[in-house]
DNA sequence: GTGCCGAATTCGGAATTCCGAATTCGTATT
DNA sequence: AATACGAATTCGGAATTCCGAATTCGGCAC
């Protein structure tokens, strides 16, 4: 028998909600925090708004406003842009580790469906697919090439990035043109992967990560100058 | 004029603290925690031990133990392994970009210099230097070279991760006979860097990574295995 | 003597309260 | 009317208290 629901565990609702609610902008940068209204919104107390805080702190999603207190920090297209060629070095690492188990028959049929599932339902262009649906087909993709590289760490480690990009993705995806090519390149990365091509999938990978990153910052940037 | 001290923070002191103490296995992997415990030999509230436990716990360096209450986690031969990939692919970027900034004389002569007398203090082959300050000396010159790669997110990422590498380091160097050979990786990579030769100096840092995880998951596992 | 049931203790999470610091607003003085 | 001083409010961090759950220990029955 599993232990069932066991405690509520309020801290780790909070992070959770307060961390989507960053990623999809219903909280949107520099927005002021304070402990006492979401204390209440949320019918708890202040504690576990406090601790969640805590965790998102250090994970750079609020800071401490100039003042007193705390804002959801604001979106950085420099750091987004040095996140981008992080990930580069990781998804490159991934997908030829992923490519790697496929071609050792060390992956499950279930994973290499799941792939093709996601990206068949990125690449159906549709425009009246909601953003916010996009940008999880996005995340998905990834996580999921990360999880077939069998190396959890790589996981843990960009798991608190995610809500960065996120909220960078959004932006960069209202404006639409990029959101076609992105899927071609998720589509040929996931196809050498699948074929266990693990050279080409690499690369592959990483000059996605790095055409993405360099997209992004353009269109932060570009942001940033017209508000 | 600066704010000064300001307050103490105490979350973050604690936090501190007991990262250190878990990175110089003052506190054991298995350990049990207790809040109270801590929190009186530390002279303060649970209030402080609990949040900064609960950003232990997001790092991965505490874990619930399976009764009740939490422990110090354990040292993962396989995790750790899978970290040194991760690591392997991250300074390989670092290196590859710590170089073109040599090149294209970006880079300011004091943290050249930094490096090489890092390279220096470590290559002085002498066994009375004590374990600590050695394995202080090898994460110096990592994070030193990811400095030098003018990319801040490596470093970030990367930070919470040093605790556990420095708790294997402190086993893998007991033996001794990895020492000389990581440092004279070490030389040969500050010497390429500070050469500015992107290409050798990021193999030679992805190879050295390499190394040094298949080194750590064998002595770890061999310790497991004499336990 | 062994095993099981229950009460007391332990422990962690959450709520409430307290305190120091910073901000803000009001008033008085120039 | 503008500015400067000061009191009231706001806010976050810390301490204290409370509560539910799990563990442990003692006693009782078999």
């Amino acid at each position: 028998m599993q232990p069932l629901p066991s405690a509520p565990i309020l801290v780790d609702q909070v992070y959770r909600r307060l961390m989507t609610a960053i990623a999809d902008r219903t909280l949107p940068p520099g927005r002021r925090i304070r402990q006492g209204e979401l204390a209440e919104s949320l019918g708890v107390s202040r504690q576990p708004i406090s601790h969640a805080l805590q965790l998102l702190k250090h994970q750079g999603l609020v800071r401490e406003s100039g003042r007193q207190g705390l804002e959801v920090a604001p979106m950085d297209p420099d750091r987004i842009r040095h996140l981008y060629r992080v990930r580069s070095a990781l998804d490159e690492l991934s997908a030829r580790d992923a490519a790697e188990r496929v071609a050792a028959g060390d992956s499950t049929a279930s994973e290499r469906a799941d792939l093709a599932a996601i990206v068949a339902k990125g690449s159906a262009f549709d425009p009246d697919i909601p953003l916010p649906v996009l940008v999880q087909a996005d995340v998905d993709f990834h996580q999921r090439l990360y999880a077939m590289s069998s190396n959890p760490v790589v996981i843990e480690i960009l798991d608190p990035q995610w809500p960065h990009l996120r909220r960078s993705m959004l932006t960069v995806l209202e404006g639409g043109s990029y959101r076609r090519r992105a899927w071609e390149e998720h589509a040929e990365i996931a196809r050498l992967v699948l074929a266990g091509d693990a050279e080409a999938a690499s690369r592959a990978s990483r000059r996605h990560a790095e055409i993405a990153g360099e997209e992004t910052a353009l269109r932060l940037k570009g942001e940033a100058a017209t508000d």
